[in-house]
DNA sequence: ATTATCTATAGATCTATAGATAATGC
DNA sequence: ATTATCTATAGATCTATAGATAATGC
């Protein structure tokens, strides 16, 4: 197999790029292999530096990739129609705290750990800081939009931290517990008020 | 340098993990490595299989060590006497996040993304959850125990995941803002009430 | 002619083991 | 005699590079 046209090439890029991002999700940083990840594109290793500077630079494309997903995903689940929660801000919540393949997490969690900047490249950092930065922003531009939350500043960068370390717990131990308590506390202090 | 007495290959062994736990603490299950490790406690890695049966045996046990040092922590700060704050389960919070060297992070977020059950041994996913049980139990224990807190089960749960995740994200981010949100809500929350 | 991908490999890890060494403990 | 530690190394990674190959793009 030779030369593929630039079209094609650019097609590969982002599934290197999709494949690392699914990675990152599932076991952070220390999951991203070359090798393995241009084996699942159906390449060999070899190819990956036409594409990429290097390892570090791929897991900063990744997390870029992986935020601007979840911010999608969060629009969509906010706007979403629901029988059970009436509140925009309250569908977040349940869907984010809502079980989900433990395989495929919030790059926020997943990343989290490996994103600090005594441990990652200079590039990570700064794509995780304004990952959580936009997702916050998306967070909160979803509350002010929402007639049933009146949460204060301050209070909804309580409730996103709340989120975020739910998530994590009930991710890493299994028990939903924290998930159950932060999802129901949330949907009802964003609808009694209505 | 020959055999040390047994005494002295008990200490070795406690340093050791005590390395270990700092590592944890500091960069995860990555950061763990067994050259490293012993050459930080002034041995070679050719010592350390007389001590652990793998690299995987030293974090779990590095886990339930750091989980120990929490509790003890925990108990300490929520106890001593301060100025600023007034309940013990403020005291703990404010002790939580306030800013401490970055290097040295808490067992939940530092492990965390490591220990998901798809990622991490059986020993080491136990000795999460199991620390994780314990620190919410001393949480809890401390808030029925301080007349100025008046929180529910759930709320408590709710606080603790806030908690958590206010100290990742800070972490990770270099913000100050989760931390900061966080502790002044709950502070004031465990004290209005009295 | 250019270049995306492949093959092959250098160099640097890292875990775990085997056998040697020398001090302990009986 | 026993055993905690050391030296040395096998075997398995993994990142990055060099040079070959073959299809694209002009």
């Amino acid at each position: 197999m030779g030369r593929s046209s630039r079209e094609q090439a650019d097609k590969n890029r982002l599934r290197v790029i999709d494949e690392a991002d699914a990675a990152l999700r599932s076991g952070g940083a220390a999951a991203i292999s070359i090798a393995d990840i241009m084996a699942r594109v159906g390449m060999t290793q070899g190819g990956f530096y036409k594409h990429f500077s290097s390892r570090e630079a791929l897991i900063a494309e990744a997390c870029v990739s992986g935020f601007g997903r979840s911010v999608e995903t969060w629009t969509e689940k906010a706007a979403a129609a629901s029988r059970s929660v009436r509140g925009s801000l309250g569908r977040l919540v349940q869907y984010y705290l809502s079980k989900k393949p433990i395989e495929r997490s919030c790059p926020m969690v997943a990343l989290g750990p490996d994103a600090a900047p005594h441990l990652a490249s200079r590039e990570l950092n700064v794509a995780y800081r304004l990952g959580v930065e936009t997702l916050f922003k998306t967070f909160t531009n979803i509350a002010e939009t929402d007639p049933s939350c009146s949460l204060s500043q301050k209070e909804l960068a309580f409730a996103f931290a709340a989120m975020v370390g739910a998530n994590m717990l009930s991710r890493a131990t299994g028990d939903a517990r924290w998930a159950d308590a932060v999802e129901e506390i949330l949907v009802e202090r964003t609808e009694h008020s209505r």
